[in-house]
DNA sequence: TATCGAGTAATTGTATACAATTATACGTTC
DNA sequence: GAACGTATAATTGTATACAATTACTCGATA
């Protein structure tokens, strides 16, 4: 089923390639490499112990997810994700998380809601107790949760990476208790919508979910 | 500017590793690969006359196209995209090229609005003409301006990926008369959106203009 | 006959070698 | 001293070699 997703986050683990693609990307969302800095292959290699080739698989994968642009016969160059970018994506986010919750209305098991609900309930008490990593990790959960129940590979995938890029911004907006707090409440009202199978409302409450968190990271003045 | 973006239509063809991926992406977009079939490394290799170093680098990032599907040291298999998968990218592209319009107002420039309406000129002769194949290089064209004009290289780089998937089935209406007369004139009113910078009607027009298309690929059961 | 298993072949994963291209250093020329 | 050009070094692109894993063959056994 969501086969594909798995292997993109467990088995490359298992590979060199893998490993390499995943130093890469968290060296760049983290702001380790910074703008337009060139990687090297062999540089990347040493650091990791491996040769060029798991280096060289894994820049052409990030070329693909944006994160790197390779000049043919130049170098790789960190492309980075600008505070425009981020805005671009939280936007196209909120159309996109609107209807995937519209979608799960339809597509959503027994199961699926459960495990919903407890991710909520885990995060109430969480940010109840300010423990804001497992947090930002029940939040990853419950997007995630709702993004394979929309019965859309297409939309779980792209729903997915976009999630992973603002990770970072993610994680500083959600350690605001004031922040944490409303979001888990949205979450549970878009969990009620879609339990109730009311795809207008569930669309909408998702929608504006995102713009929620817009209008957050505006006032951070991130 | 869209340096990127020109790097993976262009300098690809100008390397092993981009011929390599062209060849099996249009091999999997045309049905000349079949789902599920196995993609080898020797064989795909021996077909172009190149190593197994391009030809596992463009696997790769197949992958994270999701054209295919590699299985750690067993294999890579055409994932493919069913009909399902088609109209859940035609959904998705309805709200982004709506906002994808709705960004051209605020950004468009008075040279793009020069090349889209010079494109929809042409698409006007080409279609009364009944030359199809141009016709569905000029809807191509049409899109990817106001992808370009958009000012957000995310939202462009996601419409380029969705529109090159379903191109198969683009093919396919755009070589209907009737459809394709309708479609030019659904263009020609975006354009005008546009350069009136009316953002609401210009996102409402490009939504439909998709949602259009989805019911006459319904009407000939795709 | 069906099933299991050892051995072999085929295929992928990684490292290395070589070719082609690009960047750098340095001496020459004006 | 600045600009140019050539030689050298560094880096990427591709091919090949070797290792590890998986698939297959085929005979032995129940």
């Amino acid at each position: 089923m969501s086969d594909a997703k798995l292997q993109n986050d467990k088995d490359d683990k298992y590979s060199l390639r893998g490993r390499v693609f995943n130093h890469i990307r968290e060296g760049i969302l983290s702001g380790r490499y910074e703008e337009n800095e060139e990687l090297k292959e062999n540089t990347i290699g040493a650091e990791l112990g491996v040769s060029r080739t798991p280096v060289r698989e894994a820049l052409r994968q990030l070329e693909l997810e944006g994160l790197v642009s390779i000049i043919p016969n130049k170098g790789a160059y960190v492309t980075g994700i600008s505070e425009k970018d981020i805005h671009d994506i939280y936007t196209i986010r909120s159309y996109l998380e609107g209807l995937c919750a519209r979608w799960a209305c339809e597509h959503v098991t027994d199961e699926q809601l459960d495990a919903i609900e407890e991710v909520i309930y885990l995060s109430e008490f969480h940010t109840s107790k300010g423990h804001f990593e497992q947090v930002v990790e029940l939040d990853s959960k419950f997007h995630k949760l709702i993004y394979s129940a929309c019965g859309s590979k297409i939309l779980e995938h792209e729903l997915s990476v976009f999630h992973h890029y603002v990770e970072r911004v993610r994680k500083i907006t959600l350690s605001m208790e004031e922040r944490a707090k409303r979001s888990t409440a949205e979450h549970t009202a878009i969990l009620n919508a879609i339990r109730s199978r009311d795809k207008e409302l569930a669309e909408k409450l998702a929608h504006e979910h995102i713009i929620r968190t817009i209008e957050n990271i505006e006032k951070l003045g991130l």
